[in-house]
DNA sequence: CCAAGTACCTTGTATAACAAAGTACCTTTT
DNA sequence: AAAAGGTACTTTGTTATACAAGGTACTTGG
């Protein structure tokens, strides 16, 4: 048990909440996906992203269509559903409970400067 | 992929951090514990959270003595270790990066009334 | 035609939580 | 003191996810 693991485990589950969360916004494909999530401090890598997303859109989460690319092979431009929506905003609700949880239990002593 | 699997899963990780976190506050054994958990609505059996605990042991992280009970076998009662004090912090650190990161990537259109 | 770059996909491994069953100890009841 | 019940702790098998690493396929440029 060494911190960098537990981190990683910390990221774990929120994934998805988060890429749900990206697509939710507009229609977008993988690599600008990664983009967004590297900016936001969140490293994922492409084998994992690309099962994710094939789970979501199994799930009927998401749907994607293929779009032309002026440089290179085409690509998976996703969005999302109705039924996804409706499972985005209930993952907010577990998302905000769980934050909530977290500052009931662990006590901050420390005021923000 | 349903909800509350993907409910489950966004819980995992953080229940190191909520353990430790409840440890931190003072001696305390299994059952209380899982009080604490409960009453914060994290939910987890005693099968997760013995092993947990265990790890968090032979991590050094925390320490424990078995106390007599008045009704019952023994318990072991668990303190916090300087070094998982430590590590505590630097969780601390990682989950409010983390709910950061995802109130920057989810943008809430709602105001909170 | 071949090299390089981009996009997407697959396989094997590690970790963690859960369900369910089990062991051991202590108290109460008979 | 033997049986029954409750509490505390443990173990085993299953499932799910992320990662590392490698692979396939398409496009452009030399």
């Amino acid at each position: 048990m060494n911190l960098e693991n537990t981190q990683v485990q910390m990221r774990k589950g929120i994934l998805e909440f988060c890429i749900l969360g990206i697509i939710a916004r507009g229609e977008i494909y993988s690599s600008d996906i990664l983009e967004e999530l590297t900016s936001a401090k969140i490293m994922v890598v492409d084998g994992t992203l690309y099962p994710l997303l094939t789970r979501l859109k199994n799930a009927g989460l998401v749907e994607y269509r293929w779009v032309e690319s002026d440089s290179g092979p085409p690509r998976k431009y996703f969005t999302i559903t109705e039924t996804g929506k409706t499972f985005l905003e209930q993952l907010q609700l577990t998302w905000d409970e769980l934050v909530s949880s977290t500052q009931q239990i662990i006590q901050k002593s420390k005021l923000t400067a």
